[in-house]
DNA sequence: ATGATGATATTTTTT
DNA sequence: ATATCATCAT
């Protein structure tokens, strides 16, 4: 008898029926933080082990690379294999490797180009500029984006789209175009990697046979998230003899707006023969009164498919709901917090504040250096989407295939060579009327130019008849001048050149060889300014990437393509490095899939959250509040809420009112927090006592319902912070004489500075600091902190 | 080719 | 309020 306890000993009721569940289709409903991730690694597992599968023969399915890589660590740590050329991947990535194999039925060059949704836009804007003459203004290149995306995951090509009416004739057009533009050069985008490898199967049903036969077992991770063509793809896959273990959590579905299908995972149980269906609703992340809360909160949504999460874990503590003047006292508040479990020792890593908008990032930002608390921000720009990174990668890509041209514009922008608007207008007119790139455009007319002034040497006596051939009006408008067509050839000599001396050389050094020859490094370098040193680096780092990149399984992939189409699909790490210790500040979006001690959800105000550019419909709504639900999920022990009654956001003061789904929470679970004492004068204040805020047992629902958010003592608070508040103006008054020209200032971001001019009165008035590396900047005195130096 | 000026937008984000 | 982007002037 084999011995599975190290499979199934560890697991609970539920998680072991869905692990060990008979082979055939499976859809568990996995709540938030019970075990998804330990039931799909174990399921692998168990197939492997007890139903004899190779893992060769197992696919698992993940969303994010990095819940990818996940999988393959916990993979590695259960079994003490090596899942290194296991079929464990992206949507993606997965679509990726099968298209490097089957370039040939999908229609594409073998050294096609994956490019980002940047890159697309760009090609979007360059197709309305030069081919199609449209006004940006009207056919907005985001939206177009969008639409063509949606299309792709709808698997609808030009031809299938509506043309009803001007609106979609023009659309289907400009998606015709973009289409055929990326066929041309080569490139797919992200909807295409997954339509491609759809139409690849649909087309040549052996290869799909093939494939169905070859995985038997899929494993499919955050169901809830899939669109139309990715579940098109798996049901394919699947098609009348495949197993489907997929795991997912409709509660949590929050990317509606970008194409997924909550409706999938109902689909799934019609769609798919017998589909036993398992819930995971043992929660061992949060305490009972958090899950409580959220329990609350998501049974007001209609449509779900039912689910209620329970701990074995005590109660915990009370929710605490803060009720804060702004969003300046709100974030004063959560900082406060914050040191306060910094006091007893704890990290300040466990806590995470999570905001609906990035917009919010700022205050907190703010308050958070003023008080002298790390943290670090998720989102932004990543590694790969850098401007000096995607300037050296045009470089590489131009490498790998001179006629993109898309990359060839932006090569030969950066670092200038003298080649500007002029020239590169004439290259593109010369390639449109003879349908070639524009690589082969620069080089007819650089190469034409050469030859005519050689030629002209030696013709200068021959009839003037030869010269008036030349001059043929088409010919003059697209000639370069010489010296243009010399900095072309030399650009085109350049590219020539280093795709030869660079042909034999490992990655790392191909691609320090470019940097270098190509200028770019030096370019960068040679800049004084903070960024431009920080772009050098990054550059620098490029190497490094290059230098730890190893090639996976992607067989027959020359280093320099499987690095680019790895740079495409794997922007970077958004991820935080572990060891450094600091506040986390995200948005809820980013927040899925973490966890942490404590919580602070903050601007739980209406038309914030939910945010009013989905409240118009009920679904939009749902997923508001699925966003929430996901939100309250997040914490482990110490949730804190908080909103403000008025908060200023793109320059002008709002009264809020707090959201709705602080409604949804029964009032039992909530404690209140409330000012105690007035608020600092100045925000520039020393932080105050952590007496300050204490916290008050809340009304009795019954006793008073919604009177919380009117009662007459909330007024009285009113209308002493309005004192407060002409305190606050007052403040600023008294120091501002002393901002004289030459006077030396400190500002929170900036550092020291030198006054330069002032100008304005009362609260427009504005000075003109020069903070050396930070540069020079008006700053309004009753928004910037500055403080004498 | 570079900097200044003015218009414009500003939910959420992965691949 | 602010950041980004396009257009324009130098």
């Amino acid at each position: 008898m084999l011995d599975l306890s190290h499979l199934t000993d560890s697991l609970n009721p539920q998680q072991r029926e869905a692990v060990t569940a008979p082979a055939g289709n499976l859809l568990v409903l996995a709540g938030a933080g019970s075990g998804k991730t330990k039931v799909l690694t174990h399921r692998f597992a168990w197939l492997m082990e007890v139903e004899k599968i190779s893992p060769q023969a197992i696919l698992a399915v993940t969303f994010t690379n990095k819940a990818a890589n996940e999988m393959r660590e916990r993979l590695n740590k259960l079994l003490h294999l090596n899942p290194r050329s296991w079929w464990v991947g992206t949507f993606h990535g997965l679509a990726h490797r099968w298209l490097r194999t089957h370039w040939q039925e999908a229609n594409l060059p073998q050294a096609f180009q994956i490019i980002d949704s940047d890159d697309q836009l760009r090609i979007i804007k360059k197709i309305l500029k030069e081919i199609l003459k449209l006004d940006d203004k009207v056919w907005i290149p985001n939206q177009i984006q969008g639409y063509i995306s949606r299309a792709k995951d709808q698997g609808v090509r030009p031809p299938y789209m509506d043309s009803f009416d001007e609106y979609s004739r023009t659309m289907k057009m400009i998606y015709e175009h973009y289409q055929n533009y990326c066929d041309q050069n080569g490139l797919v985008d992200f909807g295409e990697l997954l339509l491609r490898v759809y139409e690849v199967w649909h087309y040549y049903p052996n290869i799909l046979t093939h494939y169905q036969k070859r995985f038997p077992h899929i494993l499919v991770d955050e169901f809830q998230d899939t669109n139309n063509i990715q579940y098109a793809w798996l049901q394919q896959l699947i098609g009348e003899t495949g197993c489907a273990f997929v795991v997912g959590d409709d509660d949590q579905s929050i990317y509606g707006w970008r194409g997924a299908k909550v409706g999938n995972v109902r689909r799934f149980q019609k769609d798919f023969k017998t589909v036993q269906l398992v819930r995971l609703e043992q929660n061992y992340r949060s305490s009972a009164t958090i899950l409580a809360a959220a329990n609350a909160l998501i049974e007001k949504n209609n449509s779900r498919m039912g689910k209620k999460l329970w701990t074995e874990g005590d109660s915990g503590e009370p929710l605490r709901l803060f009720n804060a003047m702004d969003e300046k006292e709100e974030a004063r508040f959560i900082g406060e917090r914050i040191q306060q479990w910094i006091s007893q020792n704890k990290k300040h890593k466990d806590c995470a504040i999570l905001y609906r908008s990035n917009a919010q990032s700022r205050i907190l930002e703010e308050t958070l250096i003023q008080m002298r608390l790390p943290y670090r921000i998720y989102g932004g720009l990543r590694f790969f989407e850098r401007q000096e990174i995607k300037d050296a990668l045009a470089y590489l890509r131009l490498l790998v295939n001179k006629d993109d041209d898309t990359s060839f514009e932006r090569a030969i922008a950066v670092p200038p060579r003298g080649i500007g608007d002029v020239t590169m207008e004439k290259l593109r007119e010369h390639a449109r009327q003879n349908q070639t790139s524009l690589w082969q455009a620069a080089d007819i007319l650089s190469q034409e130019k050469k030859l005519f002034f050689q030629n002209l040497k030696s013709q200068l006596n021959q009839s003037l008849s030869l010269l008036d051939e030349l001059e043929k009006p088409e010919q003059v408008s697209q000639e370069l001048n010489p010296r243009a067509a010399n900095l072309l050839r030399q650009f085109l000599d350049m590219i020539l050149q280093l795709r030869k001396t660079t042909e034999k050389m490992p990655l790392h050094q191909l691609v320090s060889a470019v940097l270098l020859q190509t200028g770019l490094l030096k370019f960068y370098q040679e800049k004084k300014g903070e960024k431009e040193q920080m772009r050098a680096e990054n550059l620098q780092e490029l190497i490094s990437a290059a230098k730890g990149f190893e090639i996976d399984s992607t067989e027959g992939l020359t280093p320099l393509i499987a690095f680019l189409s790895n740079a495409a699909l794997e922007s970077g790490e958004r991820q935080s490095d572990p060891n450094q210790d600091a506040v986390q500040l995200m948005t809820l979006h980013s927040a899925k899939g973490l966890e942490f001690p404590v919580v602070f959800l903050c601007g739980l105000e209406e038309g914030l959250f939910p945010h009013v550019m989905s409240s118009q419909t009920v679904e939009d709504l749902e997923e508001e509040r699925r966003l929430c639900y996901v939100g309250i999920t997040r914490a482990m022990k110490h949730l804190y809420l908080s909103y403000a009654e008025s908060r200023s956001m793109r320059g002008s003061t709002n009264f809020t009112r707090p959201s709705r789904f602080l409604e949804d929470i029964p009032k039992s679970l909530i404690e209140d927090i409330r000012l105690k004492t007035p608020s600092p004068i100045k925000s520039t204040a020393f932080a105050p006592s952590p007496h300050r805020w204490t916290n008050k047992p809340r009304f009795n629902d019954e006793e008073k319902p919604r009177q919380f958010y009117h009662s007459s003592e909330r007024s009285e608070d009113n209308k002493h912070q309005q004192n407060q508040q002409i305190i606050n103006k007052q403040a600023w008054v008294d120091p501002k004489a002393s901002f004289k020209i030459n006077q030396k200032v400190q500002h929170e971001k900036f550092g020291i500075g030198i006054v330069l001019a002032n100008e304005g009165k009362g609260e427009a008035e504005r000075v003109y600091v020069d903070f050396g590396k930070h540069g020079k900047k008006w700053l309004v005195l009753s928004y910037a902190k500055l403080q004498l130096a």
